[in-house]
DNA sequence: ATTATCTATAGATCTATAGATAATGC
DNA sequence: ATTATCTATAGATCTATAGATAATGC
């Protein structure tokens, strides 16, 4: 048995990091406690002394999730020659499309957060900010409506990153959905956020 | 007790109508056998006097939303004075986005066809190629390439059109929504199909 | 003494089946 | 006689709890 505080502040940790893994993958109702436990090397025993509920742990993996994607969001970006195409490339990849489980929650939890309890949501909703965010910045429009034109175009080009994920993902034809990212891919960077 | 084989058939038509509806709602894994039969007016266990199992109900109605889909789609753009437009209209609506148990599959499933079984991705794909012949027969694009243009042209904006729904559905912010559906509706109908 | 985790299990829920009931349809 | 549906229930699965175990930490 692993025993100390250290130990427990881990094994949290492990179980969230694994959950948020999980409901990427498999949407926020499939994984079982007992199986996220087993997998985190535990019995599901001592699951309500990490958390309150299975509802519990869900809004924690979902908060965990968003928190991973802002950090994935930065890195991309940070130090690109073009962050922009950089950010799109990551995002419209066959391998974002085939890794859900370390993903952006944004188009892997749309579903369920639209089911879901509020504090899902409310995690939801602040990462789609942040995602706007990112993208009216990444836009360098020098004109006067700069910032609104910006963020306007941001709301567009976000729309088309989910769209395209969450459909590449479902079709089951590798051409078909392999086409649907190269054509997202191509007519995002065509026209960059601040080219009009 | 109904009893007559053309009350059998009204009855499955109207448990898959339940199960298309719920599964839109509230995700292919939620609605139970017991909950869709009594909505049906029924009891449980007649179930798999209709069904071979609770599988094939949700493969069925997967199936049937998607025809459903294909109707909708063609009411709403035939006659209309502009097509493409009336097609986005409809489908980044407020009205379209607070209805998903009527609205569209390739949104509302888009999750669970990634997670699910071959056939619910199969009717899935089959939607999808659908809207994208739809999208780009209504793009009159004249040009040489034309007829490749507008498939590729097809592809980014079904992506557009079902991420900003998801997303919208998704936040809890309903100003928020309101201007991610306002601002892909602008973006789309300002750039149509054909318009280069 | 406290506590992090374990084993065991209660209680609820869900799919699927068995057998009864009351009509239809030959 | 057949069959569409009903009542009742078996069996599996899942969340949550109770009590035991073996360390930590004062």
């Amino acid at each position: 048995m692993g025993h100390s505080r250290e130990d427990k502040t881990q094994s949290h940790e492990r179980i969230v990091d694994i959950a948020a893994r999980r409901i990427r993958e498999d949407g926020t109702a499939t994984p079982g406690v007992a199986e996220i436990m087993s997998a985190a090397g535990l019995t599901h025993g001592g699951f309500y002394k990490h958390f309150g509920s299975r509802d519990d742990l869900i809004a924690e993996a979902t908060e965990r999730t968003f928190a991973q994607s802002s950090r994935a969001m930065a890195e991309v970006t940070d130090g690109a020659d073009d962050p922009y195409a950089a950010f799109v490339d990551w995002y419209v990849s066959a391998e974002h499309r085939d890794h859900p489980g370390t993903g952006c929650g944004v188009v892997a939890l749309g579903a369920d957060a639209g089911h879901g309890e509020e504090r899902i949501r409310t995690a939801y909703t602040a990462q789609v900010r942040r995602y706007l965010a990112h993208l009216a910045q990444l836009s360098g429009d020098a004109s006067p409506d700069g910032d609104e034109e910006a963020r306007r175009r941001a709301a567009v080009t976000l729309s088309t990153l989910v769209g395209a994920v969450l459909v590449a993902r479902a079709v089951n034809d590798p051409e078909l959905s392999d086409e649907i990212l190269g054509d997202v891919r191509a007519a995002l960077k065509a026209e960059p956020p601040g080219g009009g």
